[in-house]
DNA sequence: CGCCCATAGCTAGTTTCACTACCTATGGCC
DNA sequence: GGCCATAGGTAGTGAAACTAGCTATGGGCG
């Protein structure tokens, strides 16, 4: 659904870092992954996905190299160092708050009303 | 840590309805409430949680209603039936979309590299 | 008394970021 | 030729959380 909407705001970046944590992929090929691997949840349009590409190399988080496949040019990114770092310490802070969350949604862990 | 930074965009309505789940309050218990149940993790500036609760409101979601105590004008604020509703829903949707991304967070599930 | 702090409410303006809606191009299929 | 899938891209919009301020009360402290 397209309407995963806007819930994945601040998020998708270590998303698209884990993509790449797998191995290097050109732009087209990480949002079939990203689809493919969230059972169709996370089906971005290509105007989400390649400014947000673009924002991680400018970053430095991922390293990107053109080349030419069947007359096709295909940008492929690959995780750098810090990239890597990143990933890592966004799993961690992803863990964290999803927990805290979670925990905020159950009912009845909320201090006395009054 | 102010750090919480914008990582809840898209998230902080479910857990306002879920702070006023238990009970009505007003704004600054709101704020108190969020920031005592998640251990401090999410401290938010009063300036996310006003525009948000009127967003709220307006949206029919939670009605809000002033009173004074000790001279001190306060709005407060309980969960409306549509508010109900959207809480439940939104539990659902957040545990799916948690799930989705912490499967795709875990090393290794991606499909081929090329 | 003057000052700051905690409580309680609010707003204006900025920034970030995912979105919609487009465009270019190749190769295969009908 | 027309259309789709693949592959890349941009311009402009809009939502939402932020920064940085504001008003106001009451209590504690020097």
């Amino acid at each position: 659904m397209a309407g995963s909407g806007q819930e994945l705001k601040g998020h998708l970046d270590v998303l698209l870092l884990a993509t790449l944590a797998a191995g290097p992929r050109h732009g087209y090929a990480v949002k079939e992954a990203l689809r493919e691997g969230s059972g169709g949840r996370f089906d971005l349009p290509t105007g989400t996905i390649y400014p947000a590409l673009h924002r991680l190399e400018e970053a430095g988080l991922i390293a990107g190299s053109w080349s030419a496949v069947d007359g096709r040019r295909r940008r492929t990114y690959r995780l750098t160092v810090a990239g890597e770092r990143r990933l890592h310490a966004d799993r961690g802070n992803w863990r964290e708050f999803a927990t805290a969350v979670t925990a905020l949604l159950e009912p009845g862990p909320w201090p006395a009303t009054s």
